[in-house]
DNA sequence: ATTAGCACTCGTTTATGGGGAGTGCTAAAT
DNA sequence: ATTTAGCACTCCCCATAAACGAGTGCTAAT
């Protein structure tokens, strides 16, 4: 078992790393101001921590950095309640006190507002859709040959696509499909709106329309494209700005899973549902993350999960001050969207 | 003035750093197949066009590199007619083959098809909105405090934005304002909405309507709010996966500025507006782009400059290449934008 | 149990010296 | 008058070596 002082030894090497990115000797530990042993006392238990695996050298002697598994005690054990600043906690009030028009405004400036405050890079899972429904269906011709289809979500999402009239359409004809749709899909939960397209609206507008063929096309290709998941990244750029990726290939990697893992992340993001969780180094499963920490927080609305927000930074992360805003930020996020849904 | 020769070697010497980005001596050269001068007299050529400021040396002695100049003069003077590769065109015509539904779609496949044939960086400008004019208004009653405002353009734009609805404000009063906005502004150029809206749209409310205030304080922050500039992007890693970007600092401020200066960018491309442009190292504005080239195309539709594409490489450019397939796809996209509005 | 002392390790920096690719110049060849 | 061969010279690149210093591990003293 680790002694007390131990302990206290980690934490100040977590802690010093945390800040400096240098690996640090047992001397300078034993110079700080609250640290009350000599070199040599420190040594000995840096020796053993080193044992525990808590603690690693760069190289034979130098001054020692916490390994991963010294994060994950640090995050697991040695966190103090950390109490945000004043500046941390006036910032994220502004950004909730305008009222709230658009939910998605909201989360994206929250994902902003979150980078900056930390210099991290954040990504935040947009509120999820599955319990959307489907709220009006509407055509709108803009000349002869295009027009418009839009649909709206009782959420205030709006998706549109323009595509060409058929040949000979008429705008009777037309309205008679927006009708069929409206009266067979209005109110129906987004998820199911294929399903039901198919099975309902089908052979009505089979029965209905000339344009049978074209326009159901259109109808399945419009619907049945999967709801893009909502992703709102923050600072995209901050994470490679850490002085912990020096490494060219590195950063290329991690630069490239940011733009094109988008649905990977999204996916994972998905599946953190509950609480705080922390991820460090190789406790991520995408490679390109193995050097970072990922920290995730989802928040929710009545108690059902509604989205997620993550925190992509080096290893050397600020655990105590990311947890708290996060902590803090989802709440604020599940309570802005009681307020909006009222 | 420089002799046949000499526009030879140079040439000879842009397309070999073109290739493998290695500084390239005499021997080299005068090794080349289609060259059948010794390297001696390739040297004395070589101090010439270095005279003349075309090619450079990385230090005292070792092969020469191209100079900006040796760029600039090697696109004006230097390029040889270019005929695409089969691959290269089929990969073309099968982006332009499918039908043209919506033409947001094809810009952003064009950019996507650019940079995947390239592997730089291409940058498209959308459609531009100058002419567009507002088609419909739209207000979607969502609950009873919330609402959604839709807005219709003539090229299929749907821009949206939810609004908490004003208390007290009643079905009756929401119809008065959406006939109101369509009977003032449908047809309205984008660029002339907001003018409108205060000369004409403000009295006619405050007249006929019990919530003037809120509603036009809405009104007014959702149609003044400046149409964004739509930019595509596609390969963003492309660039930065170049070899001629091996220093941490300049891969660094490259990704920034593509990722915050797209407001930058757009205006660039908005004052390209004729034909095919290079911009060649430290032609180039934006400080971050001074170890790159630009290459801009702008795509018309009845003669009115529609939109822009762009690719950002190394200054160390496939110009040939990358200027025959420019031409291609701007053309290509100013059909398929007469096409699609038939 | 803690601490002072000391030899030792190893990364970092600086100096030194080939080796090699490529140049510039001069003199010979065409 | 061009073109080419020959050769000294330059400067990067790399390997080796030495001095330095931060930090360790261990032992002996407190």
């Amino acid at each position: 078992m680790l002694t007390e002082r131990q302990l206290r030894i980690l934490q100040v090497i977590v802690d010093d790393f945390i800040q400096t990115a240098q690996p640090i000797g047992s001397r300078a530990i034993s110079n700080k101001q609250d640290v009350a042993y000599s070199a040599a006392t420190i040594r000995n238990d840096m020796a053993e921590l080193e044992q525990f695996g808590l603690i690693e050298k760069t190289h034979t002697s130098s001054g020692r950095i916490p390994s991963e598994k010294g994060y994950r005690f640090y995050v697991d054990h040695l966190l103090t309640p950390f109490h945000l600043s004043r500046q941390d906690t006036s910032a994220i009030k502004q950004t909730f006190s305008t009222n709230i028009r658009q939910m998605e405004e909201v989360v994206q400036q929250s994902a902003a507002l979150l980078s900056e405050l930390t210099n991290y890079t954040s990504i935040i899972l947009g509120p999820e859709m599955l319990e959307t429904k489907l709220k009006h269906i509407q055509i709108l011709t803009l000349s002869d040959f295009s027009a418009v289809m839009i649909l709206v979500t009782d959420t205030g999402h709006v998706e549109h696509k323009s595509f060409r009239i058929p040949d000979g359409m008429d705008h009777a004809e037309m309205e008679k499909v927006v009708n069929i749709l409206n009266d067979r899909l209005a109110g129906v939960p987004l998820m199911m709106v294929p399903g039901r397209l198919k099975s309902e609206v089908q052979e009505l507008l089979k029965q209905h329309t000339v344009h049978f063929d074209t326009m159901f096309a259109y109808l399945r290709s419009f619907m049945e494209t999967e709801q893009p998941l909502k992703l709102y990244f923050g600072g995209k750029t901050n994470i490679l700005m850490q002085p912990d990726f020096q490494d060219l290939n590195k950063l290329r990697s991690l630069y490239t899973m940011i733009e094109e893992e988008g649905e990977t992340i999204a996916r994972l993001l998905k599946g953190e549902q509950n609480g705080l969780h922390v991820s460090i180094g190789t406790e991520n499963k995408l490679s390109a993350m193995q050097d970072c920490s990922f920290v995730t927080a989802s928040y929710t609305a009545d108690g059902i999960h509604m989205g997620t927000v993550a925190l992509l930074g080096p290893t050397r992360m600020e655990y105590s001050r990311v947890m708290s805003l996060m902590h803090v930020l989802t709440n604020k996020l599940t309570s802005a969207y009681q307020d909006w849904q009222k």
